[in-house]
DNA sequence: TGATTGAGATGACAGTGTCAAGATTTTTGT
DNA sequence: ACAAAAATCTTGACACTGTCATCTCAATCA
């Protein structure tokens, strides 16, 4: 998805929403979400500086709008993992949830990084909302299904096992993403195969494990 | 640690390092970090806007610091945690650092999120990564204690649960903390007892779950 | 004492987000 | 078809930001 410069002998840009978007997440590949501004993602679509206020309130605006197509992104990773799996392999079918989480988040850093700042977004945004619950639904009608087969129904356990699992996920990618802040991976102790962790972290969802 | 003014008719402040530091935390806590101006905290410091730069190189370099003082933070609460259970109690010691680690996320969230977001920091600082490093050191170390005990020596496995172990326990605390976007608050079920999820993630420990 | 140096003040600069007002298209209603 | 309305983009202004260079004050030390 390219920045599409309004030609320069036109009045109108055509699609400046989706060029905004593209210059959004050009820039903030290029030097983080702190060196994001509004005016050099219109110059990028070579439009005027108070251009896009009329296609987003604001700078928050925006950023939600980016953030969203990033959770709608990582709800089509996850989708394109379990269609690698088998509909009755409950087991798989979870392990698929956590490759397509870390798939994203590693294809789509910086993107990631912008999903989960709340306080760069407009938290009151329904599609954002929504956006986000569906995650969270895969996960845990994923658990449910699994839970179904190996469990006999629901236990007190369940719902830290829920946490649990959103978290090492959530967690893992994360640190994957923010890796280079601590370092580890100089030791290598922070790089290991996420198929492996993922395999580490199935047990948690196993009877055996209660 | 409260922001002192610098006296009205005094030329110097006296200790504008920690006065600064003081109104970093308590504008991170207000406005969040995206709220946060060096001049602002001049301003609440009773000072100058140029003043700060004589004792931060910029606007990073202040960061940088808070984010040292949050890393040294989180290791005395690790430690404090520590001081709870026996020495013996390698289990005991291995819960006792999430603890600590979640408690501070949960006591200093403000200051929690700024440390982990690396593109704001001076990761070539040497304070910053040797703090960094401890705390992942102490983790690693708690575990080693742990499979000394229970485990027959190193397995392969043992990258992916340490790895796994860490995603976990930072994924809680950063959900934790960011919770309020996603929103799964309302639902209670992301809002669970952090002791219940911990003593899920125990059994990543333990031998049987290999 | 007098020079040096650390600490704070001040003013300038380009860059920022947001708002109001104006200009130009496109769409809509009849 | 044609005027009115709405959507889109431009322009200029405002207060705010981080960073510099320059200047002033005060403490230290020879």
């Amino acid at each position: 998805m390219a920045v599409e410069q309004k030609a320069p002998n036109r009045y109108h840009h055509g699609d400046l929403r989706r060029a905004l978007l593209a210059a959004v997440d050009e820039i903030v590949k290029e030097l983080g979400v702190e060196g994001l501004s509004l005016r050099e993602c219109a110059r990028r679509a070579g439009v005027s500086h108070g251009a896009p206020a009329h296609h987003f309130r604001d700078k928050r605006g925006m950023l939600t709008e980016y953030a969203t197509d990033g959770f709608e992104k990582l709800l089509s990773s996850i989708a394109s993992e379990f269609d690698k799996v088998d509909l009755e392999d409950t087991k798989g079918r979870l392990k698929a949830v956590g490759k397509g989480y870390v798939a994203f988040a590693l294809a789509h850093q910086a993107q990631f990084k912008v999903m989960f700042r709340s306080e760069l977004l407009d938290n009151e945004n329904q599609r954002l909302l929504d956006r986000g619950r569906q995650v969270f639904e895969v996960l845990t009608k994923s658990l449910a299904a699994h839970w179904a087969i190996t469990n006999q129904g629901w236990r007190k356990e369940n719902l830290a096992q829920i946490s649990l699992a959103w978290s090492a996920v959530h967690g893992f990618a994360v640190l994957a993403v923010e890796a280079d802040l601590l370092r580890m991976g100089e030791e290598g102790l922070l790089n290991p195969d996420p198929d492996a962790v993922l395999d580490q972290l199935m047990l948690i969802a196993e009877p055996s494990g209660q």
